[in-house]
DNA sequence: AGCACGCCGACT
DNA sequence: GTCGGCGTGCTC
């Protein structure tokens, strides 16, 4: 039996519960632990070594019948996941299934089953749209071959079309079959829901993300689970959904960074995806216009030293559909600029332009707030967070100053706090003051039709409100905005018909990161800003002036931006790919990272050491194959009053990483409970981390 | 992880 | 004298 015993502790696995029938494996029931009943899944029939003697067995509380058991493919999938993530099967099965199974007795199970299902819509009805050329083939690649398959268009290709199509061949071939389709966030459900439905019909379709309430969740769920409904959408934990029928999933810009689970089990949606897919004979089709290095690395064609080429197959659509030619890309090195302009005047002369003509601009900023510091001229206090080792970000429009870290917040001090000096001033610019700042430059510039220039911000403030950043589209579509200021946010995926212009005012940043993936998130997300202009053909014809994409720097000859230019994907991926290489960092090697947060640095580090030593004694399978490296304290180093640490583990290969993690758990917990660490708050297992 | 049991400071 | 602080330990 699963239950839900945390990640690896004394319990381990399963649990053993005494029935008077045979259950099922995959039945959910509800068993006594400790003083509570918890829900559990059945997993297998008495095991050969029960660690307690039957008759001392506790008895199961109750079975949620009505409800089919949890087929062997979705176990196989919890307990590939549990074993790969290095966590327990009950934590992951649990967290798995959703919430509100947990306080559900079997009647109200009984009752909740009892409700009528809506009815779903006949496939057989659903229009075919025609498909281009390269959709076609593309479609018709993935109808012959097995995969998985990287279907590699670029933005406004049309992927969305090759997906409907695919799912629409799935749903006609099969009578019983479904269809798993996943995004990166959970902003880019709705549009992607309204395609489904309008589609398939509203009865076929069910989502699956966090932003749902726990009612909801159970609802979609159930539908998957007993495959009335055809087809989930949904986020990262969607790729958990019970579906008895899955012949196809879709990863829908799997190169996003939000396919990884950063806390529980850290896991990857998209890979599980690949492996779900494998397991139960499902096909899968990861899309993207700037795919992982990973991914575009496991789709290379073979060549001469390199007879096999990658699992997976490449599908390549790179024309636009509907949609301009890609964006002139315009660099502006800010070295020749005045020293502290934040617009160029060249960038403000075109944003003026544009606006002037009705058309729409994109402004990109990856910093919310008004400036990212506070700082007092005289005595070089600067607005540091007491909690946390950053600095506590400055929100003019509350003015609060507010840590983005752990949440803490106060008001802005009218004088220094150390020195009482008035002379207290911002540092930096975030979206905020850009917003306040562009409204400056362009007041007296009147827009196309007259009247001052609107401007709106959206980022994770502005659109705190439930709706709000649907409003705030909504607003831009309606074509009541001239200028869109905001994050990474506005460049995902939101299709903007009337942008013309996209800017990168500050994207530098990125490019002397000590993270070797900066480069490649970086590139992705100018890509993705660079799709958003343009994307009416017919709208940017009548224009008679082709889109722009814009960026300051004062790189502006470096590879990203040189690659950018040419929008040439593949000529950065492959100079990645060799200097990732010669690196032997991934995807030529694979890594874990352990964690320890700790009361202080020392016993963060202390407790990582000593568990880097108990390997090298205990001399596991497979550390020779393993470098483990030294402890080192996280980028932001303390959060919330607690330190933290980390310790990379690599290895060329992935099976040798894997055994070596499995034999190391049980003596990283046995180090826990050593008094040396005492002060360790807790410790995990990053397998396959995004940021190092 | 929960939830108990268990032993020390400020309140009715 | 109790209410409650969170340290240690257990859950088939």
């Amino acid at each position: 039996m699963a239950v839900h015993t945390p990640a690896h502790s004394a319990l381990g696995g399963l649990l053993s519960y005494a029935s008077l029938q045979p259950l099922a494996p995959g039945t959910l029931v509800r068993v006594p632990l400790g003083t509570r009943e918890v829900l559990g899944v059945v997993w297998e029939a008495p095991a050969s070594e029960p660690g307690v003697p039957p008759a001392q067995l506790r008895a199961i509380a109750g079975v949620l019948a009505g409800l089919p058991p949890l087929n062997a493919h979705w176990r196989a999938l919890v307990a590939f996941a549990a074993r790969y993530y290095q966590r327990s099967l009950g934590e992951v099965a649990l967290a798995a299934l959703p919430a509100q199974l947990r306080t559900l007795g079997p009647e109200q199970m009984a009752r909740r089953l009892r409700r009528p299902a809506a009815a779903g819509t006949d496939t057989d009805a659903t229009p075919l749209i025609a498909l281009s050329t390269e959709q076609e083939s593309a479609r018709a690649e993935i109808d012959s071959k097995n995969g998985p398959f990287l279907l590699f268009g670029s933005t406004g290709s049309g992927k969305t079309e090759v997906y409907l199509r695919c799912v629409q061949d799935l749903l006609l071939a099969a009578p019983a079959a479904q269809a798993l389709v996943m995004v990166p966030e959970i902003n880019l459900t709705p549009q992607l829901e309204e395609r489904f439905v309008a589609r398939f019909g509203a009865g076929q379709v069910v989502s699956l993300h966090s932003g749902m309430t726990n009612p909801q969740r159970l609802k979609s769920w159930l539908a998957a689970h007993s495959g009335q409904a055809r087809i989930v959408l949904g986020t990262r934990m969607a790729v958990f959904a019970s579906m008895p029928g899955l012949g196809l999933i879709v990863v829908d810009e799997e190169h996003d960074a939000s396919y990884k689970q950063q806390e529980g089990a850290r896991y990857s949606a998209r890979d599980l995806a690949v492996w779900r897919a494998r397991a139960c004979g499902a096909k899968v089709i990861l899309g993207s216009a700037t795919p992982s290095l990973e991914s575009w690395h496991a789709s290379r064609p073979p060549s001469e030293g390199d007879p096999e080429g990658g699992r997976y197959q490449r599908l390549e659509m790179p024309s636009r559909i509907g949609a301009a030619a890609l964006p002139r890309v315009r660099r502006v090195d800010m070295g020749q600029q005045p020293r502290r302009a934040v617009f160029s005047a060249p960038l403000l002369a075109a944003i003026t332009e544009r606006v002037q003509r009705g058309e729409q601009c994109m402004v990109l900023l990856n910093r919310r707030g008004y400036a990212p510091v506070l700082h007092c001229q005289d005595c070089d206090w600067k607005s540091d967070c007491p909690h946390c080792s950053a600095h506590q970000v400055f929100h003019k429009i509350d003015r609060s100053l507010r840590c983005h870290h752990c949440g803490y917040a106060q008001r802005v001090p009218r004088a220094c706090p150390a020195c009482g000096s008035p002379d207290i001033a911002p540092m930096g610019r975030g979206t905020e003051q850009l917003e306040e700042h562009l409204a400056g430059l362009l007041e007296g510039v009147s827009r196309q039709g007259g009247g001052p220039v609107r401007i709106a911000r959206i980022d994770a403030d502005s659109t705190r409100a439930a709706g709000a950043l649907q409003s705030q589209l909504a607003q831009v579509h309606a074509g009541e905005v001239d200028v869109l200021v905001g994050t990474q946010m506005i460049a995902k995926g939101h299709d903007f018909r009337r942008v013309s212009l996209v800017a990168a005012v500050q994207p530098d940043g990125a490019l002397f990161s000590s993270d070797f993936r900066a480069p490649e998130r970086l590139f992705a997300l100018l890509m993705q800003a660079a799709g958003r202009a343009g994307r009416d053909a017919a709208w940017m014809a009548e224009r008679g002036t082709p889109c722009e994409m814009w960026v300051q720097s004062h790189h502006p000859k470096h590879p990203v931006y040189e690659a950018l230019r040419r929008h040439d994907y593949a000529a950065f991926a492959a100079q990645q790919l060799t200097e990732r290489e010669q690196a032997g960092m991934p995807p030529f090697a694979f890594q874990a990272l352990v964690r320890a947060d700790a009361r202080t640095q020392e016993v963060a580090q202390g407790f990582l050491a000593a568990a880097a030593n108990a390997a090298r004694e205990a001399a596991l399978p497979g550390v020779e194959h393993i470098s483990l490296y030294p402890p080192i304290p996280l980028a932001v180093q303390r959060v919330a009053g607690v330190e933290r640490a980390q310790m990379l583990v690599e290895s060329a290969s992935r099976p040798a990483l894997q055994h070596f993690l499995a034999a190391w758990q049980p003596l990283l917990h046995a180090l826990r409970a050593d008094p040396a660490h005492k002060g360790l708050v807790r410790w995990l297992v990053d397998v396959d981390p995004l940021a190092i």
